[in-house]
DNA sequence: GTTGAGCGTT
């Protein structure tokens, strides 16, 4: 019987959210109500699933309505054993409605506008500003990431083990996580798109690559030849066809204007 | 039937 979830979030004025990770694909809210109760008054508890399967993303967002509670659940129960595994606890930096959040505290932007108090942290930021350096890529929706993600879940781990170590990763994690890799992937990846494009990756669909072929009335008219096709330039008609490698009517002329076959690309 | 970095809904 969990009432969470089910009619929304019932009240987050005065609460402070909790981040529960590593939880087990399993863990549903009644589970960690009782743990999580024990610690203080649990306001709410929340488990994002996958909108296709519907299953728990392996995470979950627990609701204090004090802090020093919030606060004591983290520290006793950030590391506890549940279902087998070894959950995180910590504090909730993103809000629900992107709201900023103080220290777990949801801050709405009502009254932060109101008051238009400009009383920030930067110590809070200090983080961001790291990562976010030379990592413009922030700048998209991060619901985009994660669902990029959770469709090619089953593939991404693969790939990240291959990457890796698959031993070595695991080690790595923990609370100190080990994502770097994955920063230094992107940023080979944008210089070198950069340089040879300015223009970036098209999110153009893998299906249908030429959707405007599917209007041409000429095509379907005649469809047993193109007006090009006749064509003696395009067509090897006389025997010899007008090869776009040879530059040179040779026919090699890699062979003669490269006598040393080392040092071919001045690229790597 | 599987998986394991991360930050949220009626």
């Amino acid at each position: 019987m969990s009432h969470f979830g089910r009619s929304g979030p019932p009240d987050i004025s005065d609460t402070y959210s909790l981040l529960v990770l590593n939880i087990t694909f399993r863990t549903t809210a009644d589970d960690l109500f009782p743990l999580f109760d024990k610690y203080g008054k649990v306001v709410d508890i929340f488990i994002p699933k996958d909108r296709r399967t519907g299953e728990s993303r392996g995470f979950a967002f627990v609701r204090y309505k004090y802090a020093d509670e919030a606060q004591k659940a983290v520290e006793r129960l950030d590391g506890r054993m549940v279902d087998g595994r070894e959950i995180t606890v910590q504090f909730a930096k993103y809000g629900p409605n992107a709201e900023r959040i103080h220290k777990g505290r949801i801050i709405e932007t009502a009254q932060r506008s109101r008051y238009r108090s400009r009383s920030r942290s930067p110590k809070k930021r200090y983080r961001d500003d790291h990562r976010d350096r030379d990592y413009k890529k922030r700048s998209r929706s991060r619901s985009y990431d994660r669902y990029e993600r959770d469709r090619h879940r089953g593939k991404d781990r693969d790939y990240r083990h291959r990457s890796r170590s698959r031993s070595t990763s695991l080690d790595y994690k923990g609370r100190g996580r080990a994502r770097y890799d994955d920063e230094r992937h992107s940023r080979s990846r944008s210089r070198s798109v950069d340089s040879r494009s300015p223009a970036r990756r098209s999110p153009s669909p893998r299906k249908s690559p030429s959707p405007q072929r599917s209007a041409s009335p000429q095509r379907s008219t005649s469809p047993r030849k193109s007006p090009r096709g006749e064509s003696p330039a395009n067509r090897s008609r006389d025997g010899r066809s007008p090869s776009p490698r040879s530059v040179s009517p040779r026919g090699r002329p890699e062979a003669s204007r490269s006598p040393s076959p080392r040092n071919s690309n001045g690229d790597e």
